[in-house]
RNA sequence: GGGUCUGUAGCUCAGCUGGUUAGAGCAUUGUGUUGAUAACGCAGGGGUCGUUGGUUCGAGUCCAACCAGACCCA
C-alpha cells in the first residue's frame, strides 16, 4: 500500500497550521527592529510619490486602551496599503505632552508643594515614562513606523515652534485679549480647571428680584395690550446668586417660550407661563395665570427681545435678551444675566455685545468704588445685596436653598464663576495686526473689520468654512459635522494659567496692557532659547536681559497655551521639520497644497484636533493642514454599550495580544466597519479567529503545493496552462482589483469579507478541490501539474501582499516562507504583477456556468451519500443530461469533465429542451484504484501493477496522461 | 434638550440610483473524507430587513414619528 503513497506528489511545507501568534509575533517583531525593516523600506520607497498620513497625538498618560489599538492599527493598514500601491508613505507617531492631567498625576505622586521649575522636569520626567510604555503596545500591534524618532509636543524644537505659531497667529491678527468666565477659587486665589471641581451641597439665598420695565410704550406693543401710564411693571428673575447682581447686563427669556403678563396688588409681572402659578403662591401674591382673573396678556419670549428694564440697584438700564439655555426647571422663566460670572451668561452676553469684565477682584472683593458692595467680599455682598432689594421693593421672596454648587477639590469651599482676563482666536473678525487696545478689544474687533491682505479680510470661521469645503471626507458625513461645529463654535480661549505647558511668551504694558510693540522679534529670541533648553527658558527668563531698561515697564506673562494648541499646531511644528515629511510639505506649501493628505482620528475629534488643526492651519496658511480626514467610532461591547469599568465590560487591547495575538487583533479591526461604533466581544473575536484560520490554512495549502516550484526553471507561458489555471488566475486578478479598491478606499472591512470569501469559495471549494488529483497524482514535473503550480505560486504572491497590511505578522511569514530568507519585508514589494489570463469573457462565464452546474450535482451526490448508494463522490458516476449552453459548455470538457466534479466518470448527454435536463448519479462498479482512488473500468489492465488505473500507471511508467482544461 | 450618526440571519458584513422567492463568510445541524486532518469538501436549518405610520402599482431601499445605542455639545 505505501508503495504507491509515497509516489504522490503531497503537500509539503514548514508554514505551521496553527499560528501561535502571541507567542511567535514577539520574535519576529525583535527580529525586524534588529534588521531595521522600516528604515529599509523607506530607503525601498525614495523617489515614489509621498502619501503623509499625520498622526494625531495620543496623549501621554495611561496604558492604551482598545481605542487607541483601533486607531494605531487604522493607521497602520493604510500606511502599509498606500506603501504596496507604490508609495513612499512614512509614519511618524507622536504624542501630546502637555496639560493637566499630567500635572495632577505628578502632583498625586510627589505633593503639591513643588517649586514650579521642578514641577515641570517632574512632569516632563512622567510624561517621558508613558510614552515608553505607550510605545512598547503601539509596537506590539506590529505598527511600522519612525520608533526611535517620533514626535513629541515637549521636543525643545517643538515647543519652540509652537511658540513660532503662536506668533504667526498673532502677527497675522486673529489673537486678541478679552474676559472669559472660569471657575475661581477663592481661597487658591486661582483657576481651577474642570477637573478640580467637585459638586458639594451648600445653602444659598434664592431670591426672586423684579426688574422694572422702562418702556411701556413698548412692553404694551409685545404684548398687544395697553396699559396706564403710571403701571408698574416687573420682569421677575430667580438667582441663587444674590452677589452677581452688580454684574447684571441683562435679563434672558426663552424665545419659544409663553410669557404673560399679570397684575398683581405689586404691580404687573412677567412671568412665564408654565411657572407663573408656583410663582405667584410663592410670592403669596393674588393674581393667577390661570385663563381670566389677573391675566393682561400674554406673548412669546422673543417679542420681548430688547425690551430695556431698569438695574434694580445700579443707575443703569439693561435689556432682555433671548438664550435657548433658559429653562423652565425652576425660578421664573426669566434669568438674570451676568456675563462675568456665568458661561451660559458668558455665551448670551456676546451675542449681544454685552461688557464681560469681571467687577469682582482675584482676592474675591468687589471694586473698591463700586456703589453698594463696593470693597466687600462676595459672600458678605449677598446679605447687602438682598437688603437694599428689600428696601427698595425689589425683592418678590426669598429663602434658603440647598443646592449641588462646585467646590474647590483642595480647599472644599465653594467657588465662584468670574471673568478673568484671556487670550482668544476670534473666529468672526480679522484685527490689525494684535496691537489693538486689550480692553476694548472685543467691542472694537466687530467695529473695524481690519484688512489681512493675503485673506481679503475673511474671518478665520470664513476660511474655515472653505477649507472644509475643499477637504474630502471618510465617511461622508464627517463635512455635516466639521461644519455644524464650526457654524457654532465661539472664539477659541487659547490661554490657561498652569505650570506644565508651552508659555505665551508676551511681554504686557503694565499701563496700557498692549503688547510690547516689538512681540515678533522677542518671540523669535524666546523661541530660539526654547528650542535650545524647553519651556523651562521662559519661565527661568530675567525680562531684563531681554528688554533691557524697559523691563519695568512690561509685566511677564504668566499664561500657557492650551494644550489643543500644542496639537493643533503640529501641521507646523511637527511636518514643516520632521526630515521625514519637512522637503516634501515645504513644496506642497508653496504650491498651495495641504500638508498632509490625511488626518485619521476618532469622530470626538470633529471638535478636538481636526478643528484646532483646521483653525490654526487657516490662521498660518490660510487652508486646511489635510486633505482628507477619516473618522472611526467609539469601540463599544457587543450589545452596542460603551465600555465602563464599573459596568466591567472592557475589552483590554494587551489582553488579546497576549491570549490571541496582534494579527487577531488587526483582523478584528479590518473586518468591522470603523463608520459606526466597533463592537467588540469574545463571541466576536472567536470568529475573527476562524476566520484567520480559513485564511491562514488556505495559505498553507498554497505554500505547500509549490514547495518544489522553482519559478526560475518551471515557469510557462500563461497560454501554455491548463484552462482552469488561467480562469483561477482571472478571478486572483480580480479579487486584487477589488481588494486594492477596497484599501484605496479606506473601506477595509471589504477587503476582509473578499479575502475571506476568496479563500472559501473561489479557491477552498471550487479551484483548490478540484486541483488537488491533478498536483497529487500527475508526475511531479508534468506539464499538468506544472501549470497548476504556477497558477498557485502567482496566487500566493498576489495573496500574501494583499493579506499583508491586516495580517502583517501572518505575510511576513508567508514571505518568509516564499521567499526562503527572513530579512526581505513583503513591504518592499508592491501589490503582485499578475501575468494576463488570457481569458475571453465567454470562458469566463463558461466556467461560472459550469460551478453552478458542479453545484447541482453536489446536491445530486448529497442525496445519493444520504440514501447510502455512496460515500466518497469518487465512488459516483455521474451522467448530466442538458442542453443548450449547458451541454456545450460541459461537454468541450471531454474527459476532464469528471475531474471537475471530482467523480470517476462523468458523461453529458445531449437533450432538446431545458425541462428534459436531469442527472444521474450511480455508484461505480468498478475497482478502485490504489493510487488516485478512481474507481475506472482500468485498474488492473496492466498485470505489472495490478491495482493500478491506466492513468496511474501512464503517470508514473509512461508518458503522463494529458489535459486540457482542469 | 441640540448637532452628527448607527440599527439587515447567533456574529461580522453585502444589498448601486425603490422592482422577480433578501445574499456571503463564520457559527450551528447532518454528512463525507482521513493524501490541507485540532484541517478540507458537500448538504440543511436559520431573517416580521429596530418599531409604527405614510408616499408608491411596488420599499430593506424614499418620508415622518417613535424606540435603542454611539460621539460631541447644552
Amino acid at each position: 500500500m505505501a508503495d504507491y503513497k509515497d509516489t504522490l506528489n503531497l503537500p509539503d511545507t514548514p508554514f505551521p497550521m496553527r499560528g501561535d501568534l502571541a507567542r511567535r509575533e514577539p520574535q519576529m517583531l525583535a527580529r525586524w527592529q534588529e534588521q531595521q525593516r522600516y528604515k529599509k523600506i523607506r530607503a525601498a520607497k525614495q523617489g515614489k510619490p509621498v502619501f503623509i498620513l499625520h498622526d494625531g497625538p495620543p496623549y501621554a498618560n495611561g496604558d492604551i486602551h482598545i481605542g487607541h489599538a483601533v486607531n494605531k492599527i487604522l493607521k497602520d493598514i493604510i500606511i502599509k496599503s498606500k506603501t504596496l500601491a507604490g508609495f513612499d508613505a512614512p509614519y511618524v507617531p507622536g504624542w501630546d505632552c502637555h496639560g493637566l492631567p499630567i500635572e495632577l498625576q505628578v502632583e498625586k505622586k510627589h505633593g503639591k508643594a513643588i517649586p514650579p521649575a521642578q514641577f515641570r522636569a517632574l512632569c516632563r520626567a512622567y510624561a517621558r515614562e508613558q510614552i515608553e510604555r505607550q510605545k512598547k503596545d503601539f509596537i506590539r500591534l506590529g505598527v511600522l513606523g519612525e520608533w526611535d524618532y517620533p514626535y513629541m509636543t515637549m521636543d525643545f524644537r517643538t515647543e519652540a515652534d509652537i511658540i513660532r505659531a503662536l506668533g504667526d497667529i498673532h502677527e497675522r491678527g486673529y489673537l486678541y485679549q478679552g474676559y472669559k468666565p472660569v471657575n475661581w477659587c477663592l481661597d487658591c486665589q486661582s483657576a481651577l480647571a474642570e477637573a478640580e471641581v467637585e459638586y458639594e451641597d451648600k445653602t444659598s439665598p434664592a431670591i426672586d428680584v423684579g426688574f422694572e420695565v422702562m418702556d411701556k410704550a413698548a412692553l404694551g406693543k409685545a404684548f398687544g395690550v395697553s396699559l396706564p401710564a403710571n403701571a408698574k411693571v416687573y420682569a421677575v428673575i430667580w438667582t441663587t446668586t444674590p452677589w452677581t447682581l452688580p454684574a447684571n447686563q441683562a435679563v434672558c427669556v426663552h424665545p419659544e417660550l409663553q410669557y404673560d403678563l399679570i397684575k398683581t396688588p405689586k404691580g404687573y409681572l412677567i412671568l412665564a407661563y408654565d411657572l407663573a402659578t408656583q410663582c405667584l403662591a410663592r410670592y403669596q401674591l393674588g393674581g393667577s395665570n390661570d385663563r381670566g382673573d389677573g391675566i393682561a396678556a400674554t406673548c412669546k419670549g422673543e417679542a420681548l427681545e430688547g425690551l430695556l428694564l431698569q438695574h434694580p440697584f445700579y443707575e443703569r438700564s439693561v435689556p432682555v435678551i433671548c438664550g435657548g439655555h433658559v429653562t423652565l426647571e425652576a425660578g421664573t422663566g426669566l434669568v438674570h444675566t451676568a456675563p462675568a460670572h456665568g458661561l451660559d451668561d458668558y455665551f448670551a452676553g456676546q451675542k449681544y455685545n454685552l461688557p464681560t469684565d469681571s467687577p469682582v477682584g482675584d482676592d474675591g472683593k468687589f471694586s473698591a468704588n463700586l456703589p453698594l458692595v463696593g470693597g466687600l467680599f462676595v459672600w458678605k455682598a449677598n446679605d447687602v445685596v438682598t437688603g437694599a432689594l428689600q428696601a427698595s421693593g425689589h425683592l418678590l421672596h426669598i429663602e434658603k436653598m440647598q443646592h449641588s454648587y462646585p467646590h474647590c477639590w483642595r480647599h472644599k469651599t465653594p467657588i465662584i464663576f468670574r471673568s478673568t482676563p484671556q487670550w482668544f482666536i476670534g473666529m468672526d473678525n480679522v484685527a490689525s495686526g494684535g496691537l489693538a487696545e486689550t480692553e476694548n478689544l472685543v467691542q472694537e474687533k466687530r467695529l473695524h473689520s481690519a484688512k489681512s491682505e493675503k485673506r481679503d479680510g475673511q474671518s478665520l470661521r470664513d476660511l474655515a468654512n472653505q477649507a472644509v469645503e475643499q477637504t474630502e471626507f471618510f465617511p461622508s458625513w464627517g463635512r455635516a459635522r466639521l461644519e455644524a461645529m464650526i457654524r457654532n463654535r465661539p472664539d477659541w480661549c487659547v490661554s490657561r494659567q498652569r505650570s506644565w505647558g508651552v508659555p505665551m511668551p508676551f511681554f504686557v504694558n503694565r499701563e496700557t496692557s498692549q503688547l510690547h510693540p516689538r512681540t515678533q522679534e522677542l518671540l523669535e529670541q524666546v523661541a530660539l532659547l526654547v528650542e535650545r533648553d524647553g519651556i523651562e527658558a521662559w519661565f527661568s527668563l530675567n525680562s531684563v536681559d531681554l528688554l533691557g531698561a524697559e523691563a519695568d515697564q512690561y509685566r511677564k506673562l504668566g499664561d500657557t497655551l492650551d494644550v489643543w494648541f500644542d496639537s493643533g499646531t503640529t501641521h507646523a511644528s511637527v511636518l514643516r521639520h520632521h526630515p521625514a515629511f519637512r522637503d516634501e510639505v515645504r513644496r506642497r506649501l508653496e504650491q498651495d497644497e495641504s500638508p498632509a493628505d490625511l488626518y485619521l482620528e476618532g469622530s470626538d475629534q470633529h471638535r478636538g484636533w481636526f478643528q484646532s488643526s483646521l483653525l490654526t492651519a487657516c490662521a498660518i496658511n490660510g487652508r486646511a493642514p489635510y486633505a482628507a480626514l477619516l473618522t472611526h467610532g467609539f469601540v463599544v461591547d457587543g450589545s452596542g454599550h460603551k465600555m465602563s469599568k464599573s459596568k466591567g465590560n472592557v475589552i483590554a487591547p494587551q489582553k488579546i495580544l497576549d491570549t490571541l495575538g496582534a494579527d487577531i487583533l488587526r483582523l478584528w479591526v479590518a473586518s468591522t466597519d470603523y463608520s459606526g461604533e466597533l463592537t467588540i466581544s469574545d463571541e466576536i473575536l472567536k470568529r475573527v479567529v476562524e476566520s484567520y484560520r480559513r485564511i491562514r490554512n488556505t495559505l498553507r495549502f498554497l505554500l505547500a503545493n509549490i514547495a518544489d516550484f522553482d519559478p526560475q526553471q518551471h515557469a510557462m507561458p500563461v497560454h501554455q496552462w491548463l484552462e482552469i489555471d488561467r480562469y483561477a488566475l482571472a478571478l486572483t486578478q480580480r479579487l486584487q482589483n477589488e481588494v486594492a479598491g477596497a484599501y484605496a478606499g479606506y473601506e477595509f472591512h471589504l477587503v476582509a469579507q473578499k479575502l475571506q470569501a476568496f479563500c472559501s469559495e473561489g479557491l477552498g471549494s471550487f479551484y483548490l478541490d478540484i486541483l488537488k488529483d491533478r498536483l497529487y497524482t500527475a508526475g511531479a514535473g508534468s506539464a499538468a501539474r506544472r501549470s497548476a503550480q504556477n497558477a498557485l505560486y502567482h496566487i500566493t504572491h498576489a495573496l500574501a501582499r494583499l493579506i499583508a497590511p491586516v495580517l502583517s505578522f501572518t505575510a511576513e511569514e508567508v514571505w518568509e516562507v516564499l521567499s526562503g530568507s527572513n530579512d526581505r519585508s513583503v513591504f518592499i514589494d508592491e501589490w503582485h504583477k499578475l501575468p494576463d489570463a488570457q481569458l475571453d469573457g465567454d470562458a469566463v462565464a463558461a466556467w461560472l456556468k459550469i460551478g453552478a452546474l458542479r453545484a447541482k450535482v453536489n446536491k445530486q451526490l448529497e442525496d445519493a451519500r444520504g440514501a447510502g448508494l455512496i460515500g466518497s463522490a469518487l465512488a459516483a458516476e455521474v451522467d448530466v443530461y442538458a442542453a443548450g449552453d449547458d451541454y456545450r459548455v460541459l461537454a468541450r470538457l471531454g474527459d476532464d469533465l469528471r475531474l471537475v466534479f471530482i467523480t470517476s466518470r462523468a458523461t453529458v448527454h445531449l437533450v432538446a429542451t431545458e425541462a428534459e435536463g436531469h442527472i444521474d448519479v450511480s455508484a461505480s462498479l468498478h475497482d478502485k484504484c490504489e493510487r488516485c482512488w478512481h474507481y475506472r473500468a482500468d485498474v488492473g489492465a496492466d498485470p505489472q501493477h495490478a491495482t493500478l488505473c491506466g492513468r496511474c500507471v501512464s503517470n508514473l511508467y509512461g508518458s503522463g496522461e494529458v489535459r486540457r482544461y482542469a
